[in-house]
DNA sequence: CAATCCCATCAAACCTAGAC
DNA sequence: GTCTAGGTTTGATGGGATTG
């Protein structure tokens, strides 16, 4: 018998054959250096089949520089899109609540003239194109969004959310989220639209190429819940050993510079509480790794699987380990 | 002078422990 | 069981201080 590979069979695309996962904790700030202090992106080459190594190179170098550690949004798309991962795992949230999908009046209250969203693909297809990443970004189309007196509706949570513990998609006050809804779908759009990423859990003829990497939305706070450490905000060091342990326990090895280890216990980008962007990555990307091994699974209620598949789903390490 | 860094401010929702 | 107080939480922004 022979395994050539014949015409037609599915062959891993440049760079993924390396099995590059990445991992970014996102941040929305209006301008590109705000932002490169909040989005910080962490990748793991495979080195074998269950190991990875996390190193000082490619889109981790940034991490040992002497600036801001992280990335601008458009610059993360354009590191992403030169060099494929096979999975990234982001921290925002991919969707919104289908009672927003369904309602024509949000969203011709920000200018969309043809009824509803209806499904993801019009909606992010609307926000990459009435937010252009450019500097400083332009929220002002979406402030029908932030209309206080229609809270109710617009900061109602998705079925992933409920479950997960995440704030609503499109909540602008404290720990605020809406910004990185916004932007986070208009990097989706640009790395869907390429062809080379299709979007968890959404269908997209952009991407249907199964040969494609991936991008699933994680939340570290809710995988570090789920790994047995509440209130980790202020305890970077035990987040990042927990991460790893789960990985471990999942019989994967992390091969993690020691320089790169240091950064995430230490970095902080500061604001009145504590918050360690770059260990929020590294839980990201352990999760995404995990995903990859099959060792995740959506945080989803029972019976709203279908509801949940139009709206995003958050993912989470299948179990704590022993 | 501009670019950069640093800090105070904002002020909602959830969870949990403890009282009743 | 219900209620309340207190603690916790995916963060952005502008202005003033500092740096080149």
């Amino acid at each position: 018998m022979t395994t050539r590979p014949r015409l037609g069979d599915i062959v891993p695309r440049q760079g993924q054959e390396a099995g590059v996962i990445v991992g970014v904790d996102f941040g929305a700030s209006r301008w590109v250096r705000e932002q490169r202090r909040k989005i910080v992106a962490l990748a793991a080459h495979r080195t074998s089949e269950r190991s990875y190594r996390i190193d000082g190179t490619g889109l981790n170098a940034r991490l040992l520089g002497d600036g801001a550690p992280g990335y601008g949004a458009a610059e993360l798309a354009d590191r992403l899109l030169a060099q494929p991962a096979r999975v990234v795992g982001c921290d925002f949230p991919f969707g919104i609540p289908e009672a927003l999908l369904v309602d024509e009046h949000f969203a011709a209250s920000a200018g969309y003239r043809d009824g509803a969203f209806g499904q993801w693909r019009s909606f992010h297809r609307f926000v990459a194109t009435a937010l252009p990443l450019v500097d400083p970004l332009d929220f002002s189309p979406f402030s029908a969004w932030r209309e206080p007196s229609r809270r109710d509706r617009l900061w109602a949570r998705r079925v992933t959310d409920v479950v997960a513990g995440a704030q609503p998609p499109l909540k602008d006050r404290f720990q605020a989220t809406f910004q990185m809804t916004l932007l986070g779908n208009a990097v989706l759009a640009r790395l869907s639209a390429s062809g080379r990423y299709r979007v968890s859990p959404f269908a997209d003829d952009d991407a249907a190429d199964a040969g494609a990497g991936e991008l699933i939305e994680v939340y570290p706070g809710a995988t570090l819940r789920r790994l047995g450490l509440a209130r980790y905000k202020d305890r970077p060091a035990e987040a990042l050993q927990r991460a790893r342990n789960a990985c471990a326990a999942a019989g994967i090895i992390l091969d993690v510079d020691e320089r790169i280890l240091a950064v995430c216990r230490t970095y902080d980008s500061g604001g009145a509480a504590p918050d360690h962007d770059a260990a929020d990555a590294f839980v990201a990307l352990c999760t995404a790794i995990l995903y990859a091994h099959g060792a995740c699974r959506p945080a989803l209620p029972a019976s709203e699987e279908a509801r949940a598949a139009r709206e995003g789903i958050i993912w989470l390490p299948a179990a704590a380990p022993r």
